[in-house]
DNA sequence: TATTGTTATACTCTATAACTATA
DNA sequence: TATAGTTATAGAGTATAACAATA
């Protein structure tokens, strides 16, 4: 096990203020790299971060509203209207009539953009896999607890 | 509405082979999703990425070219001539000529631009750090180390 | 009247191509 | 000729306001 750096001496009770701070500035920085440089491997599409988020809301949601897609992406709706229209003139995904409201448009997935977000999210795991592959076992459980906390804590 | 079979909520990692594909997979969302969190949390003037990015450089690196600027941000020099010039007219920066080249301009930091990242890095930290206070001190532990894992592999 | 989606308009960020000024 | 920066033009993403169609 590497060392879990036992905490320094001093400051008893409010020790964890000026820690929790400096760890914060770390994470933030670290979080942010490592993201940018994930989000950097992309599909066959060179899809932007908008309309990939789209797919991978129908792909794990199923079909929807444009509505719920802005709503889901805290963006107004003209800007889905857009996007989403954006996404059916490349073939990704299908705007059909819904059955029982005249209003509403649904959205859902072609098999191009399922194979779209398939394609995207194998270059990311695999750039990031080749990477865990140089670990040690110690630092991988690291990383699997991180996840957990991480996970929790950006829930709330 | 019959749903397109939506995907099953990724596995959390076990030990065992063909774990990095799983760790990675859950490593790459959870990543993503606290960095959108993060930043979500903005300073006054309410700047987009990149116009912050451009601060954060300019702080961390000093007075430096548009030229530098692009590179470092691995975009194309008229895109950071507008990002540039949008801080400018908000006074976060200032625009000089360079003393011995007559064809580059030096960028840096107004006192106002500099508060500007200072005031945006204190709101992230303080989010951040707000939830790291309700962890215990093994969960710190992790996120020190995972920190320090991450950064190592995401340098290469 | 309320809801859903679109169109109209405007601003930011991005790119490539062409241009100016300087080295 | 090469380099640094800008301007011109275009496309995507965002927003708000106004509109049409439907409930």
């Amino acid at each position: 096990m590497s060392t879990v750096s036992p905490n320094p001496p001093p400051e008893p009770a409010t020790a964890s203020a000026g820690t929790d701070l400096a760890l914060a500035a770390d994470l933030r920085v670290t979080l942010s790299r490592a993201t940018r440089r994930l989000k950097a491997e992309r599909g066959e599409a060179g899809l932007s971060d908008p309309q990939f988020n789209v797919l991978a809301i129908l792909l794990r949601e199923g079909p929807t509203s444009p509505g719920r897609l802005a709503e889901h992406e805290r963006i107004a709706a003209p800007a889905m209207t857009r996007t989403v229209g954006c996404l059916a003139d490349r073939g990704l995904v299908r705007k059909d009539e819904h059955p029982t409201d005249g209003r509403q448009v649904v959205v859902s997935l072609t098999a191009e953009g399922e194979a779209e977000v398939a394609e995207t999210r194998r270059r990311r795991d695999a750039w990031l896999s080749a990477r865990l592959a140089g670990l040690d076992t110690e630092d991988r459980a690291v990383l699997t607890q991180a996840a957990e906390i991480l996970r929790r804590i950006t829930a709330s």
